[in-house]
RNA sequence: GGGCAGGUACCGAAGCGGUCAAACGGGGCAGACUGUAAAUCUGCUGGGGUAUCCCUUCGGAGGUUCGAAUCCUUCCCUGCCCA
């Protein structure tokens, strides 16, 4: 029923950055290949912005190839701990939501995680299921079982304490909750980023304090943002989202630095080592334009995430407006409601929502980012005649019909 | 409980009675260039109005002053040290 061992390590240890105790880890599928169990595989979610992007998608991908080994996948909907806010990787305290916030973004998360995930062997569990029955001595117990130091050898916490950046106690206790996670569901390995190297240790001492075997820990690279600095997060505004539209979601794999390209391709799409063994060499060897890499890596990944037909769209809209500098196929028309059609181009940009405030329309009039009809506005007074329906191009990549209506 | 240092625009960080909408850096946006929404370079970056005019902003609330982000009072928040 299972694969045999070597073949499940092989698998499992594709993409990962680290994956130990090896050995444990071992013995465990050889048990579960004898006695035909399946492993607990649990990975945490955090339900706190509940909006997947392809840096999620890393651990979700390596989750669904333990599902298809035929292992048990367990999503942990951490409703009670964004309570806390895991302050992993993070300089300042994240804010807390209230139960039911989480668990609306709980489901959210679900709808988007089965976009990667099968629904077959997929539990998921709210660990306010056992989190919130804890009583204060029961978390008295846990908390004992670690010291300050051992919390403090996490390097987020003992930065910010040596720069004097507060950290309150509760978040001390972030990394035991999730490791009470590890003790409830039972789990053999838990997935993780490798920001969550510590946490997914703490769980592996907990479950030992707590008479269970340890779990083994799988830890996958942290993509970086589109802005090929910061990991990617929703808050930093770098994320490419898997309910991006394939022409956003093309347009901002072309937009990642050259240096990225074959991170993205590799995590992103978890191509086989052929596959793999080819890009690389042919981006090395420069037969592969980075560009075209570009291209490929993004076709690959809203494949993914929608279908190689809108892929293939998404790529020539991309050549026609960026290479050809002509117009997307699908542009939205906007019915100004006004009595005179004679409107000044400033008003219409605000009306219309291209344009937060006047100040700004006028700022990009004037450095030349705004062509009605593809001619390039410069006073900042023009008046537009919306009597005739008028293509506005606003910056780089807004386009707007405008008419009266 | 005591002492000290702080809380400034999206973020970091200057300013310490008028010349402050507030230096500088990051981010963001635009333009040029290009192989792309890479890289690089240049410019812009509170709002309204455009004749160098008005409004809102420097933790909160009051006050002093012709005038405050800058001084005083008080409150809230944070860090460090001492107890």
């Amino acid at each position: 029923m299972f694969p045999p061992v070597n073949e499940q390590m092989d698998i499992i240890k594709s993409f990962a950055v680290e994956v130990f105790p090896e050995d444990e880890l071992v013995q465990k599928i050889e048990k579960s290949y004898r006695t035909n169990k399946p492993l607990n595989i649990k990975l945490g979610c955090d339900p706190s912005r509940p909006d997947l992007h392809i840096g999620h998608s890393v651990v979700l991908r390596k989750l669904r190839q333990f599902q298809d080994l035929g292992h048990k996948a367990i999503l942990i909907v951490g409703d009670f701990t964004a309570m806390i806010g895991d302050p992993s990787g993070r300089s300042k305290t994240r804010p807390a939501l209230t139960l039911e916030e989480t668990r609306i973004n709980g489901k959210t998360y679900l709808e988007q995680a089965t976009k990667i995930l099968s629904t077959k062997n997929l539990e998921v569990r709210f660990n306010s299921e056992w989190l919130g029955k804890m009583t204060f001595s029961d978390v008295i117990r846990l908390a004992s079982k670690y010291t300050v130091s051992q919390i403090l050898e996490r390097d987020d916490f003992s930065i910010r304490f040596k720069n004097g950046i507060p950290i309150s106690i509760h978040e001390f206790l972030y990394p035991l909750a999730q490791a009470m996670d590890s003790v409830a569901i039972e789990a053999d390995v838990e997935l993780g980023g490798t920001d969550q190297k510590f946490n997914l240790i703490v769980g592996r001492e907990i479950q030992k304090a707590y008479g269970l075997e340890p779990q083994c820990i799988v830890l996958m690279p942290i993509l970086e943002g589109t802005d090929g600095k910061e990991k990617m997060s929703k808050s930093l505004g770098n994320y490419i989202a898997i309910t991006d539209s394939p022409r956003e979601m093309f347009g901002k794999v072309m937009s990642i630095p050259d240096e990225l390209i074959l991170k993205y391709y590799k995590y992103a799409t978890f191509p086989n080592a052929d596959e793999l063994q080819k890009f690389e060499n042919e981006l090395q060897s420069g037969i592969l334009h980075p560009r075209n890499a570009k291209v490929e890596t993004a076709k690959r990944i809203v494949s993914l995430y929608h279908s190689k037909e809108e892929a293939e769209k998404a790529h020539q809209e991309f050549e026609k407006i960026f290479a050809k500098k002509e117009i997307p196929d699908e542009v939205e028309t906007f019915a100004l409601n006004i009595d005179n059609p004679e409107c000044p181009l400033v008003e219409i940009l605000v009306a219309t929502g291209l344009s937060p405030s006047k100040k700004e329309a006028r700022r990009m009039i004037e450095q030349g980012g705004v062509y009605v009809d593809g001619n390039r506005i410069s006073d900042i007074n023009e008046r537009i005649d919306l009597s005739t329906k008028k293509l506005i191009k606003y910056g780089k990549r807004k386009f707007l019909y405008v008419q009266k209506g």
